[in-house]
DNA sequence: AGTACCACCTGACGGC
DNA sequence: TGCCGTCAGGTGGTAC
């Protein structure tokens, strides 16, 4: 699930129901999400603090503490967040969980483990460290077109680039170029601008509406990709069939009809 | 610089 | 029923 649109629903999320509860105890129940960092670090960097603040950059979710500190969030494949207002028993595949002092829980579940927690000091560090670009919905029209221009492989592949653009994943690469009504392989140079232009509106209109909806499929427009997304299947405009296609490894949808 | 492949994990699904 | 290969919305490292 988490590209931008989740990971935009959990941070709405949390910013609702996660902020100035104190903390009485941390749950780690599988230390190989914190990636090497200890339970005991982490531990003391939560415990008797509360959650404050909270922002995004791409995929990533930032909730600044009580105290200097900031967690760090990252969902992998498979990574929800969910807040409960009582104490809540754990789910086979809940990796960890803040319970605060008033019975509420923070819990974060992840099947695949594909994601993490960690805490910094620094999020700017942070980001600078991980070679993060400007998130998906912070870019503007200019930037999106230099960093067209300046791209010598596929669109898709340029969406996807998370040092160039952060947010964006397989899933919803292939809606916004969908909707942009762009070939996925074709050369991010290629671009004229008035396709530059359709590729800007419609990467701003997929994310902030896919977040808006809670990143669920079953409430997006019924002319979106997202619900065709099977070989073969009939394109949502009535053009022509998808297609699967593989690139990088992974499986590309598209619509050899409507997409040029 | 861009791509291809592997690794990290778990589970679902289709074919035999 | 069981086994096997493949696939799944992420990222990091390596080797072209």
């Amino acid at each position: 699930m988490p590209e931008l649109p989740d990971v935009e629903v959990y941070r709405r999320r949390l910013a609702h129901a996660g902020l100035h509860r104190p903390i009485e105890r941390v749950r780690v129940r599988d230390s190989t999400v914190l990636r090497g960092f200890s339970s005991q670090r982490v531990t003391r960097a939560l415990r008797g603090h509360r959650l404050v603040d909270t922002s995004r950059r791409g995929k990533h979710l930032f909730a600044a503490m009580s105290d200097p500190a900031t967690l760090v969030m990252h969902f992998g494949m498979t990574g929800v967040l969910q807040v409960h207002d009582r104490l809540h028993e754990p789910g086979p595949h809940e990796r960890m969980a803040l319970e605060f002092r008033d019975g509420g829980v923070l819990s974060i579940v992840d099947q695949r483990k594909l994601g993490f927690v960690t805490v910094v000091d620094d999020v700017t560090a942070y980001c600078h460290d991980h070679d993060l670009g400007p998130d998906a919905l912070a870019l503007g029209l200019g930037d999106l077109r230099a960093l067209l221009r300046g791209y010598r492989g596929g669109v898709k592949s340029l969406l996807m680039e998370q040092s160039s653009i952060a947010g964006i994943g397989n899933i919803y690469s292939d809606e916004i170029v969908f909707q942009a009504r762009i070939d996925p392989r074709r050369p991010a140079a290629s671009l004229d601008d008035a396709a530059v232009r359709r590729l800007h509106r419609q990467m701003s209109r997929v994310l902030r509406l896919a977040a808006d909806r809670g990143a669920d499929p079953s409430r997006f427009p019924e002319g979106w990709l997202l619900r065709h997304r099977q070989h073969h299947a009939p394109c949502p405009r009535g053009n022509g069939q998808i297609q699967k296609i593989r690139l990088g490894g992974r499986g590309a949808y598209y619509c050899p009809a409507c997409q040029r």
